[in-house]
DNA sequence: AACCGGATCGTCT
DNA sequence: GACGATCCGGTTG
């Protein structure tokens, strides 16, 4: 492959079946390519969070298995939805290994491709770095929701998702830290991003909730 | 750059 | 009935 043509090869299942805190990582700087009727978009992963199934507080899977979550608790590979916030869709993909009910949470790209139709539908953003820089934005501008739940991504066909290898980035490119807007695990550094890439989201602490 | 409130509803207790 | 793996637009510093 030349340097400015990157490698197009899908990622192989066994790539997913690792624990989601080996995955994470591995993930920033490849390609999902998201294609649906309206068209493809293709996103270069730059900002990722893994969650470690039962054991881990943060995890939508720390409760058991639910109607909700049970995607996790199948085969690597597959694409988990959930709907948050009254209004927001995130995107996880369920690693291992095994069912182990670990996943990894994409929560920013760049759009390398596509830009036209992800703009479309982010009609509100003005910088094109922000079209996908947070989990709901991501799933916005890829179009995403919960019908796309249990959707496998590294089927050869059939699929509206694919994982590239894309170009992996150097390791010292890579930096890790306390996941975002969550209370529980603050010790674990599970989140993943690119040092210096204008697509990563800006970090929020958690905020508990007050009502009226 | 940091902080605030409002929007809005599926999911689990 | 309470809360959230959020976003957006506004205000303040």
């Amino acid at each position: 492959m030349s340097a400015d043509q990157p490698d197009r090869t899908p990622l192989a299942r066994s790539f997913f079946d690792r624990p989601s805190r080996l995955v994470a990582p591995e993930l920033l700087g490849r390609i999902l390519v998201c294609t649906l009727p309206e068209g493809a978009v293709e996103l270069r992963l730059t900002e990722v969070e893994a969650y470690e199934g039962p054991d881990d507080p943060a995890s939508h899977a720390y409760r058991g298995r639910t109607p909700r979550n049970a995607v996790m608790f199948g085969d690597p590979g597959h694409v988990y939805v959930y709907f948050t916030y009254g209004m927001h869709y995130c995107m996880n993909l369920v690693t291992g290994p095994g069912r182990d009910a670990s996943a990894v949470l994409l929560r920013a790209g760049e759009v390398v491709s596509g830009v036209e139709l992800a703009q479309s539908r982010r009609s509100n953003s003005r910088r094109s770095a922000d079209l996908a820089s947070g989990p709901a934005r991501l799933t916005l501008a890829l179009g995403v929701d919960r019908s796309r739940d249990g959707a496998d991504a590294c089927a050869p066909s059939g699929s509206p998702f694919r994982v590239l290898a894309g170009s992996p980035p150097p390791p010292e490119r890579i930096a890790a830290g306390p996941r975002t807007g969550i209370a529980q695990a603050m010790d674990r550094p599970l989140r993943f991003w690119l040092r210096d890439d204008p697509t990563v989201s800006p970090y929020r602490r958690h905020t508990p909730r007050t009502r009226s």
